[in-house]
DNA sequence: GAGTTTGAAACT
DNA sequence: CAGTTTCAAACTC
């Protein structure tokens, strides 16, 4: 090993000013300013403080991870902690590396990328005086691991924000890149990475026994007692380790145990971990909480398969992707120009009428109620639409195709634009000037202000209540899922139950099964699930079935941006 | 504060 | 890439 060289103990010595470290070229850290002191840390200087590029964020910031915010250990050496409050270091860490010279990621300093300062290190090397060597350390630590400087923490899309977490000050965003590799803390002490990132573990880790998830009864304790009862909780979790792990090794209960060099009897070979996104799924290890089931409890992994994702997944994530509500959006925005269509049709016809008619009379209650019989009409036809069983799907540029954008001069509600939010770059603005009619002429385009406020209102009512529709729909697939996850939960849990009853049970069957439920194919027992795919295209068909029907049964046709009568059919 | 435990990093 | 060793922080007593 690399061994002292005549001990530089350098907190004396070194200069505190800060200083670009070179890391190795672009990915090297960058020089934030010194912190302020704080009066808690009056009498410390603060290190010149490098982070890898790109800056990090307060709750993800250090590499290596951050302290978690809450709960501080009681136990906790003071002196060792950076704490962050309001993203604001208070006080550095102090390495006390005695075999590393500090030129190792062991070193917390060198690993954040700081000049050790005030440390209670041996043999430092870690400071100016020694750039070369530091240097070279760099160099070889890349070498090893080019994103050795980098956060060990990324922000993560599926972070969860936890209502009961955010209450307990706790904010579980992100994930370990690398992910824990713990065995016996229960991912619920600082040892853990992630823990201490004060993290959720997620896929990315391989821990055995993790109670570090959403859901986690220990976990939660952790974060919702005071002082004195986070200790108890502490205490009892060290209890429940311990005990969990026994005599028979990590605290994996009996029937999850994973063997050495098998797969994780429950899932391991799951080749799509959002199966696990079910909070059926989920680890409940020790737990009656919230989670349902009594299903794996650990997130050991395995290197062919990502642990399961150990946070709260919606049922109709995976489900329904942004590009799925904007697919629906769209065909909304459809149905505005298609009712617009009509409703704006329906008046040129009136006014049509009107002219005919001339000066005989004013607009009479007759032609208001018949309006109003059209639009209940058309309100039942869209109504049933909602409910037309056709699977084709509407792409999301199909208005414009159709040529019922409101470029043709429909009316759109503020409602109703309000709901084209998500279009805006291609329909909001299409929309203005179709408000605006063409070339702009308003007044020779849109009807009375009395006219457009029921255009509007019947337009909205007619988006609005088939939007409902839709969503009615993705409820009900929401529960269909929910309750195959259910079936298939509790018929998995007997599998292996019987599979480790019996001595020559191994895990091949479930894998198998498992790959057949990700693959979407029929599981022995179980009816087939739906797969995402499925799910979104029968969700959007919902809206593409009613699109499609509604197109169907509208007797207009937008030709040349004119509104024209299907088969001559009257008004 | 000494000793132990733990898990990441380093090494083989 | 898996197993082992080294290391320093976290933790216990």
């Amino acid at each position: 090993m690399e061994q002292s060289e005549g001990g530089s103990k350098k907190a004396e010595s070194e200069p505190t000013s800060k200083r670009q470290l070179d890391f190795g070229g672009s990915s090297g850290p960058v020089v934030i300013p010194e912190q302020s002191k704080t009066s808690s840390v009056a009498s410390q200087q603060l290190k010149p403080v490098l982070v890898p590029p790109p800056l990090l964020m307060p709750a993800q910031a250090s590499h290596p991870p951050v302290r978690p915010l809450k709960p501080e250990s009681p136990r906790a050496r003071p002196r060792q902690t950076t704490e962050v409050k309001d993203g604001t270091p208070k006080k550095q860490k102090q390495c006390n590396c005695k075999h590393s010279r500090c030129l190792k990621l062991y070193c917390e300093c060198f690993a954040s990328g700081i000049y050790c300062d005030g440390c209670n290190c041996v043999n430092c090397h870690n400071n100016v005086e020694n750039e070369d060597a530091r240097r070279e350390a760099v160099e070889a630590t890349l070498e090893r691991n080019p994103n050795a400087f980098r956060p060990k923490i990324a922000s993560s899309p599926h972070g969860t924000r936890d209502n009961r977490e955010e209450a307990g000050e706790v904010l579980i965003l992100g994930k370990h890149n690398k992910g824990c590799h713990c065995k016996k803390s229960g991912c619920l002490k600082k040892y853990c990475e992630c823990f201490q990132a004060n993290i959720l573990c997620s896929e990315n880790c391989r821990c055995m026994d993790c109670k570090n998830f959403e859901g986690s009864e220990e976990r939660q304790a952790l974060f919702h007692g005071d002082h004195a009862h986070i200790t108890y909780l502490q205490q009892a979790a060290n209890a429940a380790i311990t005990g969990a792990i026994g005599s028979s090794g990590y605290g994996v209960p009996p029937l999850l145990k994973k063997r050495k060099g098998q797969e994780l009897v429950f899932g391991s070979t799951a080749k799509d971990p959002s199966i696990y996104r079910h909070p059926q799924f989920q680890q409940t290890n020790n737990i009656r909480g919230p989670a349902p089931s009594s299903l794996s409890s650990s997130c050991v992994g395995n290197s062919a398969a990502p642990a399961p994702t150990k946070s709260y997944r919606s049922l109709l994530e995976g489900i329904i992707q942004p590009e799925d509500l904007k697919q629906l959006c769209s065909v909304l925005v459809v149905y505005t120009g298609e009712t617009g269509k009509i409703i704006e049709d329906r008046n040129a016809a009136e006014k049509q009428a009107e002219d005919q008619r001339e000066s005989s009379l004013t607009l009479s209650t007759r032609d208001r109620c018949r309006s109003q019989k059209e639009s209940d009409a058309e309100r039942s036809v869209i109504d049933d639409c909602s409910s037309a069983n056709q699977t084709e799907k509407v792409m999301p540029d199909e208005s414009s195709s159709d040529g019922v954008d409101a470029s043709n001069g429909r009316p759109m509600s503020p409602g109703t634009l309000a709901l084209m939010c998500d279009e805006q770059d291609t329909m909001f603005a299409a929309s203005e000037s179709g408000t605006m009619g063409h070339g702009g002429n308003t007044s020779s385009q849109l009807p009375q202000d009395q006219c457009m406020t029921e255009t509007y209102a019947e337009q909205e009512r007619i988006i609005l209540t088939n939007f409902r529709d839709c969503l009615n729909k993705l409820i009900t697939l929401g529960q269909i899922k929910e309750r195959k996850c259910s079936a298939m939960a509790q018929i998995e849990s007997e599998d292996q139950i019987a599979a480790f009853s019996n001595s020559n049970a191994n895990a091949r069957m479930d894998t198998r099964n498992h790959q057949e439920l990700n693959n979407g194919a029929p599981h022995s027992q179980l009816p087939p699930v739906m797969t995402r795919t499925q799910m979104v295209s029968s969700a959007v068909s919902v809206s593409a079935a009613s699109h499609s029907d509604l197109q169907s049964r509208i007797p207009f046709t937008a030709e040349n941006g004119n509104l024209k009568p299907k088969n001559d059919k009257p008004l």
